[in-house]
DNA sequence: GGAATCCCTGGAGCAACTCCAGAGTCAAGT
DNA sequence: ACTTGACTCTGGAGTTGCTCCAGGGATTCC
């Protein structure tokens, strides 16, 4: 199958595809005469994979680390069970950020009911008020993505 | 005040003032002779405001609108409001999305308890056997971050 | 006046793609 | 056989919000 089957079958941009296999994470695959990628089955099982881990919201490195693992059968998934477990906690902990973010912003929106003049709002003000009250929190103090830091 | 010590008093980085300045959030301020910037309080005030509401998780163009509106005392603060709404929007979605997320992968790390030998991970297999049976949900539907799409 | 510390500009790099231009290839229809 | 249209190729730039240089100049302190 050509890229664009591949990309059919898997939901993916063929842009994407192309980009994987940049980054090590899909074989090169074979060619035709002029030069169009040819795939296989397994080609496509690996991408699923990916994509399937992608959802999982796991950052490329981590998906390496799954395949590197996969493509040894006979090491050993510590690794694996340990990356879940840094996964899942990264996770849970971006739950908890992102609640008491929820909470402030709710709070805030309470201070202005509705339109009015923009030097009378109640979220304009709030704003102003907190940044100055809150020089340590003025900083961001939570993670971007489930990822980082 | 030195660009050193608005970083110091507003807990920033020295190249992320000068990356709002390039940005139009923060105004150019004056030089000294020599070519120093050189900032009184109101820059400071602003770029507190600033990172207050990056540490709300707001993008850059969403601080933009904010300090549009602010910088019109007149105008009318509905963006605002609609803003801030729909930004509410995007964080409650995410958090539903990560909580979902998350016992998705509880349930895959209860598949291997113990270190053993990859071809016999239940996480492996199990990341391989939804990757194949839920085609649909082998793209991610959620989005990376509260902004997006 | 010399050293240490600051500051300047411009440009590259991060993640994980996405989108483009300009050129070549392939399959189907006539 | 030839044309058309859809597909594919490579390389490079753009996205967001910074961060981190290098290679200079300015200031300040002793």
């Amino acid at each position: 199958m050509k890229i664009g089957d591949l990309a059919t079958a898997s939901s993916t941009a063929v842009d994407t595809i192309r980009y994987y296999e940049r980054e090590g994470l899909l074989p090169a695959p074979g060619r035709t005469q002029g030069g169009f990628r040819v795939y296989e089955q397994p080609h496509l099982e690996r991408l699923q994979f990916i994509r399937y881990c992608r959802g999982l919201d796991m950052s490329l490195d981590e998906v390496r680390v799954l395949l590197r693992v996969k493509d040894e059968p006979g090491s050993d998934c510590g690794d694996v069970n340990a990356l879940l477990d840094t996964h899942i906690g990264h996770v849970s902990r971006r739950i908890r950020e992102l609640r008491a973010l929820e909470k402030q912003l709710r709070a805030l929106r309470e201070r202005c009911g509705e339109a009015r003049q923009a030097d009378q709002c109640g979220i304009l003000h709030g704003l102003a008020a907190a940044a100055q009250e809150a020089p340590a929190a003025a900083a961001p103090t939570h993670l971007r993505s489930v990822h980082g830091h």
